[in-house]
DNA sequence: ACCTGAACACCGTTCAAGT
DNA sequence: ACCTGAACACCGTTCAAGT
């Protein structure tokens, strides 16, 4: 009959993502979506041929702008680097109930393949070469997507409780641990350590 | 009825493993796996109150035997870490089938608590104390888990590959990196490498 | 205690049909 | 091009029933 108003492709893939963050990835539902949308459920197959390529436009939005430009030229490698790392890791981690898809499809978001080249790029602007420059890339990008995904997939903030509830720990120190705010800055403080320490090891400097 | 002989709880359990490391997490169905078994579909109920409680026994069982013994007692904690951290690493990346699950339920894994409290006691035998011991702990533990998960989430392969081709890399370099034997060194590689440098930078010796 | 089959409320996907 | 509703083949879960 076709009596409700057309939806863009762009619409849709908002919606869900709102209905992801608010439920989670596993309560997105094709006919919730439609519903949500106020459209019969099978309209979304207009826009996508299947649930796996919405959840991949879904990917594709939560992991973009990772290289949103003004990374500020004429900086140095070892500043180049966690300036593009810690947008990955913004953008990698602003959408944490992806977490799941993402884990399965980084190796085919455009932006992960940007944060790719960009650092192979700035490691030898860095004077790194050979096996040693291959190296040094992948564990870095591993580093930088890894944690940045497993940190807000829920689980360190259980774990942490759990830890400190079993150790002997001054009360301080718990409270220190396991209040959520406190794991999300021991999160970043964590992620901005080992980077740099990182940075240090391969001998990455700004020259 | 009755007539189909019992099956105990591990039998199911191991049954499970292997649907899912032949066809992954998600083909994973109490209906085939009941056929599997045998039986009804609905026996599985007899073992598990929830899909999702069957999950959590199959990671369970993938995360097991983190800390097996047989860590050479008296060796320094440097030593000792490097050994508990490959064990984990070894025990998480058995059944990448089961990252997505693992993803979620880590905080929960009893073998994941047991790494943490490991890791703390050799940290503070390696003479760190305070905010230090903390975020030392927290980086080393999540480099592990989230190195390991990510490494068998199955994305580094297909990003390697995409990577290579963009860049103009000569065609020695490309074998090295994309072949998936390759990947798989390197992925090691990478992680005992920026495992020692976080070793290196936190001041952890045998002493 | 363990298995069974029917039933229920949900899925994703296809398709002929409408505008 | 976009929406619709019915239909299909699947889910997980509940439950009364068997042994």
């Amino acid at each position: 009959m076709g009596r409700n108003p057309a939806r863009t492709r762009s619409e849709v893939i908002s919606v869900a993502l709102e209905l992801v963050e608010r439920d989670g990835l596993e309560a997105l539902t094709l006919r919730g979506l439609g519903a949500a949308l106020g459209v019969g459920h099978t309209s979304v197959y207009t826009h996508f041929k299947d649930k796996h390529e919405l959840i991949e436009a879904l990917v594709a939005l939560a992991a973009a702008d990772v290289l949103s430009s003004n990374v500020p030229i004429g900086a140095g490698p070892r500043t180049r680097l966690r300036d593009l790392a810690s947008r990955a890791r913004q953008s990698f981690t602003q959408h944490p109930r992806l977490a799941p898809a993402l884990l399965q499809a980084s190796g085919e978001v455009d932006s992960a393949v940007e944060l790719s080249r960009a650092i192979l790029a700035e490691l030898k602007r860095a004077g790194l070469g050979g096996r040693r420059l291959i190296v040094a890339y992948r564990t870095l990008e591993t580093y930088v997507i890894a944690m940045s995904i497993f940190d807000f997939g829920g689980a360190p903030h259980h774990l942490a409780i759990r830890v400190a509830r079993q150790q002997s720990i001054d009360p301080a120190t718990f409270e220190s641990v396991t209040t959520e705010a406190a794991v999300e800055a021991l999160n970043e403080e964590a992620y901005v350590a080992g980077f740099e320490l990182l940075l240090d090891g391969f001998d990455i400097h700004d020259n």
